[in-house]
Parts: structure tokens; sequence; C-alpha cells
DNA sequence: CTCCCGCCGA
DNA sequence: TCGGCTGGAG
């Protein structure tokens, strides 16, 4: 192919701008923020995480301490809120258990270990694993989520039946493996696949229409 | 595959 | 009124 997916990420970026990803002011609001938004639209979670902060649980002792029903309700919006209430109170456990609370020492540690460690947790798999590396570890790994398999995979840029591990290796391969790229690149692919790449696809209107192969992709979403 | 489950726009 | 939302587990 002769478009690379550096030229794709050219184009959005000078379709959209940057992103000012990700939303949240510290490492334990993007990490409380990733859990939250599992299958849920951002719009919700906030509602959710101002709750914590009016609270004033916003820390990883006090997360784990808070009695689960309660902070079930605290975090309802976000909805799946009783499972959600489990999910963070077990990646706060981790925190707080192996790196003594500290999110900057535990951020020092090398990706790979921290990636599975993170896998291990009930309730957090690859993509939210990436995204708390990433976004609040500013560790290099690339986050793949259901647009960014779409957009690829729409214009034939990776096999239909590629699966997380395959479309993250593809992205790591082609992309210089820098930090704010990633971030960028990602946040991107949020933008254009939530605004064009739904499961009906506006591809009229889209930044990457002219990208399209010609005969168009057999696709079964 | 189903379940988890609130919220909002079409 | 309902499909879909920056998923993951059983």
């Amino acid at each position: 192919m002769s478009i690379t997916l550096l030229d794709v990420y050219d184009r959005l970026l000078a379709h959209y701008g940057p992103q000012a990803w990700w939303p949240g002011d510290s490492r334990l609001e993007i990490m409380v923020g990733a859990i939250l938004t599992q299958n849920t639209s951002w719009r919700n979670v906030e509602k959710a995480i101002l709750n914590l902060k009016e609270e004033g649980l916003f820390d990883p002792f006090k997360l784990q301490e808070t009695p689960q029903e309660g902070l079930a309700e605290i975090i309802r919006p976000a909805g799946y809120y009783r499972l959600k209430a489990k999910r963070l109170q077990n990646l706060m456990r981790y925190v707080v258990e192996t790196h003594h609370g500290d999110l900057d020492a535990m951020f020092a540690c090398s990706l790979s270990a921290l990636r599975e460690d993170l896998l291990a947790l009930n309730g957090i798999g690859p993509e939210t694993a990436d995204a708390i590396l990433l976004y609040a570890g500013e560790l290099p790994t690339f986050v793949v989520d259901t647009y960014t398999a779409r957009v690829l995979k729409r214009h034939g840029w990776i096999e239909q039946e590629a699966d997380y591990h395959q479309i993250q290796d593809l992205l790591v391969s082609e992309l210089p493996q820098e930090v704010p790229l990633y971030n960028e690149y990602h946040a991107l692919l949020v933008r254009v696949g939530n605004a064009h790449c739904r499961k009906t696809p506006k591809c009229d209107t889209c930044p990457l229409c002219e990208l399209l192969p010609p005969g168009g992709i057999e696709e079964g979403f």
C-alpha cells in the first residue's frame, strides 16, 4: 500500500488538530477514568468523577477503603456501577499493596512488568491496561480500541480477523515508537471513529474518505 | 455468546 | 422508545 499509517496520522491531525488527551489532570484521575469509561460514553464518566471529587475520595487509599456498595452509588452515572466499583478497588488495591500508593514510583517500573501486572487484575483487559500505561504512565504502548480496529479494517489496512495484538503490532511496527505520537494518534482515531466510523459508517464527510479502497471491503461488523 | 448497566440523542 | 457508548469476564 502506498499510504502509510503515518500519512493517515498526518491527515487526521491536519483535519482535527491536537486532541489534548487524556482528559483528566492527574495520573490517578486517568486511571479511574480508564476503568469507568469501559463501554461507556465519556459524558457519563465525567459525572462519576465529579461525584468522587465531591466526596473527597480521589486518593488510592480512600478509594480502596471505601465500602464497595457506597463507592458503587457514587460512580453510578458511569453505568455498570457495581462491577466498576469492584474493578476500581482491584486496581487501587494493587497500587496500594504493590506500590505503596505512589503512582510516580509505580510508573518508574518497566512497561512490560506493569502491563503484565495490570492484565492479571480482574477487570483490566488489554485496552484498559494500555490506556493506563500510555496516558497515566506516559509509557510507549499503543491503545487499540473498537474505532482503531474499524478504521484499519474498513480501509483494508489489516485483515478482518486481526485481533488486538495483531493490530497493535502493525501500528507499532510502522510508527515511530514515541509517547506523544501514540497519545495523539489514539485520540484522533477515537475522534474520527466517533464522528464517522460508526457501525453504520458515514464516509461521505470523513477526512479519510479519499483513502478508501476502490471496491470497498467486505466486512462483518 | 451473554451479562454487567446508566444515560442521552435520534 | 431504543441503539450505542474511548470493555471485560464467565
